[in-house]
RNA sequence: GGAGAGAUGGCUGAGUGGUUUAAGGCACACGCCUGGAAAGCGUGCGUAGCUAAUCCCUACCGGGGGUUCGAAUCCCCCUCUCUCCGCCA
C-alpha cells in the first residue's frame, strides 16, 4: 500500500511513477483524492461534534453528582439530538474511507528511480552473466525425455492423480528433488545468515492481502474447504510461495530496531491456479500447478534495503553456481514487475534441452509497500514507529532448477552427471538408467 | 464435537455506566547519586487521524452491531486464545 500522505503531497510524482507500469493505475489517483477529501471534510465536522457531546456529557455527569437533576435533564434533552448528526457523519466519514482504502489496496507500488523503464519483458536491460552455454558433441535431450528413459518423473501417472500440472517424482527423481530441497536450506542457513522457518503451507486470507496477492489476483490461487463444507471455502488459501506465510510472521507487531534484520529461509511447495498462463497442460516440468520452492525472505531497515536486495541476489547466484549452471540476471524493467514490488531481479537459468532461459529466481523489494498493508512497523532508536522494507527471492524454484540441472549434467550415454556439491545429499555421483 | 475461562498500550496488569484525559509495575530515554556500576530517587514515555505544531481536538481496551446525554464497563453476533473432556496422526 502506498502512503497516502504521499499521494496527497506529491500527486504528480505518485501519478507519473505509476505510470510507468504501463497498467493505467495513475488513472485512479483523481477518485482516490476525492474520496479522501470527502473523509477528511466529514471526519472534520463530526470531530469537533463529538467534542461538544463529550463537553455537554461531562457537564450532565458533574449535575448528577451535585443532585441537581432537573438540569441534568433539560441538559439531556438538549444533547439528544447532536447523536443522530453523529451517527450520519460517521457513516459518510466511514463509507468514504473504506472505499478509499479499496483503492488503496488496487494500487501497485511505485518503481524503484534505478528501474528501466519499460513495457514488457523485451525491455528487461540483462546485467550479468555467469558461465556459458554448454557446447556438447551429442544433440541434448529434453527433461522430458530424460526424465522418461531415467524414470525420474512419471507425467503420466501424475495425470491419473490429480490432472496436467501436477508431477510424480520417482525413485531418483524424488531422491533428487529431496536432496535439492536439502542442499538449498543447509546452503543459505549454514552460508548466509539466514533462520531456517518452516511454516504452514496454508494462509488466511489477511496474508494473501499483507503481500499484495489479494484482493487484485484472487482468481490465480487455490483456496480450500474443509470437509464438504462450502462455507468455509476461501478461509484458507494453499500458500503460492513461502512468502506469503513468512513475510506475515511479524504482521501486526512493532518491532525494536534492535531485532533487525530479520532473515528468514524457508522450503514450501507452491500452488498456483495459472489461470489463463501459456504452457499450462502441456507436459513437462516447467509450468506446473505444484512446485517446490526454497524461498528467502528479509525484514530490514529501509536504509539497508536495497543492499540486502543485492546480497539477496549473490545468495541465489551462488545455488547456480555450485550447481555449475549457466544463468543470467535480468532487471525487470517498469511494465514487467510484480504488484507489490519497487525492483526485481529475475535469474533465468540456462537449459539446453530446451534451448532457453528458465526463470528459477525472482528477487524483490517491495520497500514499505507490504509491511503498510501487515501494520509491520518498528522502533527507531529515536522513538518512531517507521515501516521496515521487506524482501523476497527464490533461493530458488525447484521444478525447473531440475530442469536446467539434469538437462546442463546429462551425458552422451544417457546418464546423469551429479555436480560435486549436491553429491553428499544425493549420496551418489551419477544417476544411470 | 462438548464444557468452562479469557482477549486492555512494547510487555505485564487494575478497571462492572460519569476527575479513566486507561491506575500500578516492567522495559526504554534523560537527569540526580557513584571512583565506576547496581540499587535508589526524579522526570518523561501508547497508537493513529488532524495540524505549522511534541498545543488542542477526535478515535482506539480482539472485530462488528445495539442501549445511553455518556460504554473498556451493560446487551447481541462473530473471531481468536487457553484449560478440561471426546476423537485422532
Amino acid at each position: 500500500m502506498l502512503d497516502i500522505k504521499l499521494i496527497r503531497e506529491k500527486t504528480e510524482f505518485v501519478r507519473q511513477r505509476l505510470a510507468t507500469r504501463g497498467a493505467g493505475d495513475e488513472t485512479k489517483i483523481d477518485e482516490l483524492l476525492k474520496l479522501d477529501e470527502q473523509r477528511r471534510k466529514a471526519l472534520a465536522e463530526v470531530e469537533s461534534l463529538k467534542s461538544l457531546r463529550n463537553r455537554l456529557s461531562k457537564e450532565i455527569g458533574a449535575l448528577m453528582g451535585q443532585k441537581k437533576l432537573a438540569e441534568a435533564e433539560a441538559k439531556k434533552a438538549e444533547t439528544k439530538n447532536l447523536g443522530d448528526q453523529i451517527a450520519a457523519l460517521d457513516k459518510q466519514a466511514s463509507e468514504s474511507e473504506s472505499a478509499r482504502d479499496t483503492l488503496m489496496l488496487q494500487l501497485p507500488n511505485l518503481p524503484h528511480e534505478s528501474v528501466a523503464i519499460g513495457k514488457t519483458a523485451e525491455d528487461n536491460p540483462e546485467i550479468r552473466v555467469h558461465g556459458t552455454k554448454t557446447s556438447c558433441d551429442f544433440t541434448p535431450k529434453t527433461h522430458v525425455e530424460l526424465c522418461e528413459s531415467l524414470k525420474l518423473v512419471d507425467f503420466q501417472r501424475a495425470t491419473k492423480l490429480s490432472g496436467s500440472g501436477f508431477l510424480l517424482y520417482t525413485n531418483w527423481g524424488a531422491r533428487l528433488e529431496r536432496a535439492l530441497i536439502q542442499f538449498l536450506l543447509d546452503l543459505h542457513v549454514t552460508q548466509h545468515e539466514y533462520t531456517e522457518v518452516s511454516p504452514p503451507f496454508m494462509v488466511g486470507e489477511q496474508c494473501m492481502v499483507g503481500v499484495g496477492q489479494f484482493p487484485k489476483f484472487k482468481d490465480q490461487y487455490y483456496g480450500v474447504a474443509e470437509g464438504g463444507d462450502a462455507n468455509n471455502l476461501g478461509k484458507l488459501y494453499l500458500v503460492p510461495t513461502a512468502e506469503t506465510p513468512v513475510a506475515n510472521i511479524h504482521r501486526e507487531e512493532l518491532l525494536k530496531e534492535t531485532d533487525l534484520p530479520i532473515r528468514y529461509c524457508a522450503y514450501t511447495p507452491c500452488f498456483r491456479g495459472e489461470a489463463g498462463a501459456a504452457g499450462v497442460g502441456t507436459r513437462g516440468m516447467i509450468r506446473v500447478h505444484q512446485f517446490d520452492k526454497v524461498e528467502l525472505i528479509k525484514i530490514v531497515k529501509p536504509e539497508h534495503g536495497y543492499d540486502e536486495l543485492e546480497k539477496m541476489v549473490a545468495n541465489a547466484e551462488k545455488v547456480l553456481q555450485l550447481l555449475g549452471l549457466h544463468y543470467r540476471v535480468i532487471l525487470l524493467c517498469t511494465g514487467d514487475m510484480g504488484f507489490g514490488s519497487a525492483k526485481t531481479y529475475d535469474i533465468e537459468v540456462w537449459a539446453p534441452g530446451q534451448g532457453s532461459y528458465l526463470e528459477v529466481s525472482s528477487c524483490s523489494n517491495c520497500e514499505d509497500f507490504q509491511a503498510r498493508r501487515m501494520n509491520l512497523r518498528f522502533k527507531s532508536e529515536t522513538g518512531e514507529n517507521k515501516f521496515p522494507h521487506i524482501l523476497n527471492g527464490s533461493g530458488t524454484a525447484l521444478a525447473r532448477l531440475f530442469v536446467a540441472l539434469i538437462e546442463t549434467h546429462q551425458q552422451a550415454d544417457g546418464s546423469l552427471h551429479i555436480p560435486e556439491p549436491l553429491q553428499p545429499y544425493l549420496k551418489a555421483s551419477r544417476i544411470t538408467a
